[in-house]
DNA sequence: CCTATCTAGGAAAAGCTATTCCTTGAATGG
DNA sequence: CCATTCAAGGAATAGCTTTTCCTAGATAGG
């Protein structure tokens, strides 16, 4: 049961096989009797073109490697559904490559990829600081999805600051004026970002933070931690730089007795659905619009490839959902 | 800048490219010293064969198709990260497909990947009920992970009876005599097996199980809503059917003044670790050992593509994780 | 010394497609 | 009527590797 190949197509035209593939392609001079008789014989023989040799030949495979340094964690798998779709939609089939954070295993995946001739690559994972740059072939065009990478390179980043804006400014909007923030370590860009973009929202409406910036763990138990300390300070709404601490920091406040959201209104970040929704009462959220992001990198990669030159950072907007936890 | 091909290598180490290629592969008659200085010369230039070239001529391509009809959910990354780790290992390459359900789009990327020319396919995915077997050429293996086709087809699956049953003689161990099940909705079938094996250990031991099974949702609220209902039988235990479950039912023990373990000992399902380390106290739960039901898939899927027969369901044992909310 | 056998390695085909270059026949223009 | 141009399609090459088959030389045996 061999698969039927243009030859079988171009015997069964009575034409030969280079006219076969013209009359496929729409290249070269031909009647059009003479395509519409390949046209039916391919038909009825059900010919698909072997994508093997025409990317042999033609150096192009419409492939890319969509590699990962954090396994395909909580925030790389939307990126990676929504650059799939993309590319699934250019008729580009994509390699999963998890690195693990391994220099060494990176090294092979790339490797392997160029060796099979990918178009392109796009590279995520979690990012404390900017990463160290891929260092691939550097024919084939790399796009950086949810990191950044050191140096020059082209990369699509969620907008932290513009989450810990807009936050604030919903905060401020339903009346609140001491708003506190509990977030993860400091260590990570994200959690200085959206601190940031949070103080400068409160700043540019002449509100003063309530208390300092709690940095922390990214865990519900810090959150409860925290919530505990930030008491002191009264506040009347808490953003919280995760979902998961805002659960913590929710059940603190349930168990001393604050009504959420009439006493203390709470927003929290990821906008993680299981999380989110199963809160008591559910979390507004700040949403980073991850399959944005990893939509628009693909489609940066497809410019890429098509021969674009390669830009530098874009950020995708963050986008407010708002539950029961802060009013609605 | 071209690429060297084993031409570049022959003509460098002064062979024809057929011995160049015998030489590199330990294949025909050749003096030793040809072997090395071939290998020399290839070693030298940084000769790569074309996988497109040996895939094309071969027929094997090293790549199989990972489809999912789930959008990689919870469940199916954890597979997928087992059995691409396996086929990593196994110097495999891995084609990524997200169906989202849609019959047509999982026809399409069959398509696709047979016309790449994988050498098999690895089927994941969520599963209420048998699936539909996935339509290919059937000369190319297929192995169904978590999922189970109907009819023929090799599968690898959780063992969720096993991880009823283990919950149950977990919580029959540490003495508890009045253990409660609450669960999802029973049209899963993971949610009848996981109740059935509970009840089996139970009956094994001669106690009765505390009120009838409850089915519901898979959400927090149907814990917290299920857990008030169950409190009239007065359970010392409860075996919950998901993490998300447990933490419901977790939030309404607090609520009336239970203590968890002491009044009420609480086992959950998925080991997430978020869910389920964020909890308060953390929960006790079955662990799928997803990766390892990716792995066995894998292997099954390289056994079968090497050519042994492919068998029938193989279930991966689930595994206890005891943590506070039942003692330990 | 001649033939049979073995060794080392070369030539060529197969796997499949896209494109470039040619060829052939017809049509057009002078 | 002859030369030129154009249309239609064929032949061949490139892209890269593996394997089969074959050849040339050497060695061994009679």
């Amino acid at each position: 049961m061999r698969r039927v190949t243009i030859k079988d197509v171009a015997a069964a035209a009575g034409v030969s096989i280079g006219t076969a593939s013209k009359a496929l392609n729409g290249q070269g001079k031909l009647r059009a009797e003479t395509r519409d008789r390949v046209a039916q014989a391919a038909e009825r023989l059900g010919f698909a073109p072997n994508p093997l040799a025409q990317a042999l030949l033609t150096g192009r495979s419409y492939t890319v490697g969509l590699i990962t340094t954090d396994s395909f964690g909580r925030f790389s798998i939307p990126v990676m559904l929504g650059a799939e779709d993309a590319l699934g939609a250019g008729l580009i089939s994509v390699f999963m490559c998890d690195t693990r954070d391994d220099p060494d295993r990176e090294r092979r995946y790339i490797e392997m990829l160029t060796a099979r001739r990918v178009d392109g690559l796009i590279v995520t994972g979690r990012r404390i600081e900017p990463r160290l740059a891929v260092r691939a072939d550097p024919s084939i065009p790399v796009v950086y999805a949810m990191t950044q990478p050191e140096g020059e390179g082209a990369a699509v980043l969620p907008d932290d600051e513009g989450g810990g804006r807009i936050a604030a400014e919903h905060l401020l909007a339903i009346g609140r004026r001491r708003v506190a923030h509990i977030t993860g370590p400091e260590r990570f860009l994200a959690a200085r970002l959206r601190a940031r973009g949070f103080q400068a929202a409160l700043g540019a409406a002449g509100v003063e933070p309530c208390g300092a910036a709690r940095f922390g763990e990214w865990s519900e138990r810090w959150g409860r931690e925290a919530a505990g300390q930030s008491l002191a300070d009264r506040p009347d709404a808490i953003f919280c730089g995760s979902d998961q601490i805002a659960r913590g920091v929710a059940d603190t406040l349930r168990a001393v007795g604050r009504r959420i959201p009439e006493d203390v209104a709470l927003v929290g970040f990821d906008n993680w659905a299981p999380m989110a929704l199963g809160a008591l009462p559910p979390l507004s959220s700040v949403d980073m619009s991850l399959e944005e992001v990893g939509r628009v990198a693909a489609e940066h990669l497809l410019a890429a490839i098509g021969g674009d030159r390669l830009g530098g950072v874009h950020k995708v907007a963050s986008q407010l959902v708002v539950r029961e936890s802060s009013g609605a």
